[in-house]
DNA sequence: GATGAATGAGTGTTCATTCAT
DNA sequence: AATGAATGAACACTCATTCAT
């Protein structure tokens, strides 16, 4: 079934296939139970051994950083879409949910939006300056349309950011209460 | 069976001192350097051996443990303070605050906690439900008096202090924005 | 049987029992078996555990270091003792000759020789300067008594040393031919 | 069985010149790093995969091997040419030094070899036996002209050549020390 | 033949915990 | 009660060697 690949990429298939299982295994037991998973465990359950691990990602915290990119672009590509279509105020406060509601049930990806207002990684630093950069003009957008508070910065609004993401990932599967607290938010930006 | 129950206290005060020593050093070591910080070098910021770390708290664990019961409980205290003394409104808001401002750098703790597995819940139960049932109090005293949305429940409102702690966290070193997001969130919680 | 031991040591014996075990234990394997002997097998060829062996050397280069050191230190003590005593020029040649001497088929005391040229580690900068003074002082002499030519200098003499201990060490065990090489090169040192 | 030996040939130069190139770099960096470099970054250096070094070199050791065989083989030709057109004083003192000279750095391979369980003796003893056999003639030829004591065999000879290399070795970059050195030995060599 | 991705045993080192003193 | 030396499982990382492409 479907085309015969009459020349099999130049061998980097495989090795394509498995940094991607890597990330993808990594991202998920990260998630689930913390970085200090070991290394040898994130390789046997990619089905790969140790050394393949640490020849795609020279180090464990090389590794780290690379989920986290990876989670940032994430957050830059849904991010992009919404922003490009909408009135200003509307496209802020939808992205705001959307970063909020990805991070649920995934303490890491808060722990990306944190890194995207510290940004001390040297690794992290393209990618977290493209969203910053792209919520900073969401940000202004939506103060020049008068709908949120014009004091407020770019650096207030990553931490809280993050910090509604915990709020919302502690809070658990509760969507009443999840929306309450989009509404206190919500309501204590905008002027006034 | 039955010895007389003699109940030695002399030796106690330099026990009792060992024990106070360790849990104000580790509260300031986990606190500023994180969970990872190896028990010998606590046992020798307070001036003991190991051995008598593991004398006083049998596991890593419960060392943290302790720490965050006794955060907890000098939480619960100065809430109790702020409660007695002032309006529900007031009072609601300054222990909102006061409990954020505390709880930097605790989230940490919490996460290690969890991940070993212990059932926080369990552990710290009792002085976790004293904040619980006060923060409670508070919450309905502040929505008695109007000063708080009514449909505002006890989960988020917990929720809103762990997210709001981590922004604030975050934030670091910059009282200006820290005063911003608190305006938001203040601002937010008031009805409509 | 024997005296009783009223107060047993505070405490310390075990652990200096230890870390000279360890040492002689070092400086047999490194000596015979070469320095990429793993820590591990040391730690148990001294019946210890790996722990204690990083407790005493926090490091593998630093337990080399202590092997060396050690050697230096008694290579120090011989030559002391040749020297005072001895008309200059019969202590220099004994001297140099005790030092070849103790390197017979001990790899690891040339480069402790060796290293006491070189001299780039600083941990055995002390102990290297030790004997390396010692060994000035002995060529000064024998050089002022005319049994040595005047123009060599100390690192030459150091070079002649470890090179000469190597050739010795190379030759195995053969008096006879050692006797020759001596003989050598006691004749070149003289003058002319 | 019994296929028609074609003996191909073609595609063999570029294998031989991987071959060389391999054994040109192995030489330059374990002469100037130490035998502890990867063999992956030899690989490297010199163009190739590791594939490929394995293919023309089944172990590390093998290649070791290969690079001493060379420089033996070096050696044994220089040798032969200064033997054959100078006097035969004059022919032992300068291999002497040519020989000293050439196995700068060379210490370190031997070692390598003997550590590794190699029969040292059996793998090089073709090409070793060849420069012992020259520096046999050699050295009777100096001693029937009285250049040298007659008294010293060839193991002494054999033993004071790695010594002296040695000494040189760590003298380091300085002319003058070496040539006393040289000075020293070749006076001693004489005889009386 | 060549490539370089994959392998996994092996290495140095750390650290919570135990126990002799 | 206190001490700190000892323990050893666990971890991140390396590297000679194999093998699919």
């Amino acid at each position: 079934m479907g085309e015969a690949p009459r020349r099999p990429r130049p061998m980097r298939a495989d090795a394509a296939r498995n940094r991607a299982r890597l990330l993808d295994v990594a991202t998920e037991v990260f998630t689930t139970r913390g970085v200090g998973v070991p290394t040898e465990e994130i390789a046997r359950a990619a089905g790969v051994g140790v050394g393949t691990l640490f020849r795609h990602f020279p180090t464990k915290e090389a590794l780290l950083e690379a989920v986290m990119v990876r989670r940032l672009e994430t957050m830059a590509a849904r991010t992009e879409q919404l922003t490009t279509g909408s009135a200003p105020a509307e496209a802020f406060f939808d992205c705001f949910r959307l970063l909020v509601e990805q991070s649920v049930g995934k303490s890491d990806f808060v722990e990306a939006l944190a890194a995207a207002g510290v940004d001390v990684r040297s690794a992290l630093r393209e990618s977290s300056t493209a969203i910053r950069d792209q919520l900073g003009d969401l940000l202004t957008g939506a103060q020049r349309a008068g709908a949120v508070r014009p004091e407020l910065g770019l650096p207030e609004l990553l931490a809280l950011l993050a910090g509604i993401g915990r709020a919302v990932e502690q809070l658990g599967a509760d969507p009443a209460g999840r929306e309450r607290i989009f509404e206190v938010v919500f309501a204590g930006l905008r002027p006034h």
